[in-house]
DNA sequence: TAAAATCGGACTAATATAGTCGTATTTTAA
DNA sequence: TTAAAATACGACTATATTAGTCCGATTTTA
């Protein structure tokens, strides 16, 4: 079955529960503790969401995450990107005016690209605040 | 990232295949060979497409598949569940009329399960014949 | 009756996901 | 100034899922 993977999972339990939090500084201990999530996995979970501009760090002793953008304008096309090191699939230039060179190898043509392109498309209108 | 499985690939190729054939009886082998599909992965997937009433098939030595309903009325949701053995999610009755049970016990109310639910409800509107 | 098809359980291999470990760096309060 | 506590990050291990294989049984018909 298609499944959502707990990455994501965990990454949208923080995004609420910092943006829950106002301007207040939140650690990964602080998440890792109250929602059970591992902390080492959580801190990389965290650590790619900052190192794409969606939270801010400090580090040091006081040191922890807030949020840099806003959960309505982040698509969760682009969290799942982030979290599962996955790159988009191809563009398809298979339109109207004729600008596709890549027909031979059009991964479009076989039904589960087709299933996964129009996915993809549903995701990317889908903001993270839809869902936290 | 969110993948679909090769075992759904292998069926919606070879539903595709047997809706052309039309009336004709098609062997595994003929769609194993055709389009590279490893012949007993693909035999099992077309028995559980049977047992499931989506083919019709016959032994011996003339066997093969053929189709038993219009692929245009078969959601993709339920082809999943079968070439995947899952078994669909626990309805919700957190509905208009109050009769949900289980509200404490409700996955809905963390991020992932939200998500999994719209999405397979999505499934449930697309047919297989708009992939195919 | 032999060939060729489906039937189906048990097994192995490959891949993806989840989680752990160890060490470095940064910051700040005592 | 130094120890504590935080993030940073690569390498590793464990677990779960998916993909594919193997082998024998049953069914049908030329």
């Amino acid at each position: 079955m298609v499944k959502f993977s707990k990455k994501l999972e965990y990454a949208l339990i923080s995004l609420r529960h910092i943006s829950n939090a106002g301007n207040e500084v939140i650690r990964v201990r602080d998440i890792s503790e109250k929602y059970n999530i591992p902390h080492d996995l959580l801190a990389k979970i965290l650590q790619k969401l900052k190192n794409s501009k969606i939270l801010i760090s400090s580090q040091g002793i006081n040191g922890g995450y807030t949020l840099n953008r806003k959960l309505n304008e982040i698509p969760l096309s682009e969290l799942m990107m982030i979290v599962e090191n996955t790159t988009t699939i191809a563009e398809c230039f298979h339109n109207d005016d004729k600008t596709c060179t890549i027909i031979d190898s059009c991964t479009i043509k076989d039904p589960l690209s087709k299933i996964q392109t129009e996915f993809e498309n549903i995701l990317k209108n889908k903001m993270i605040s839809d869902f936290v």
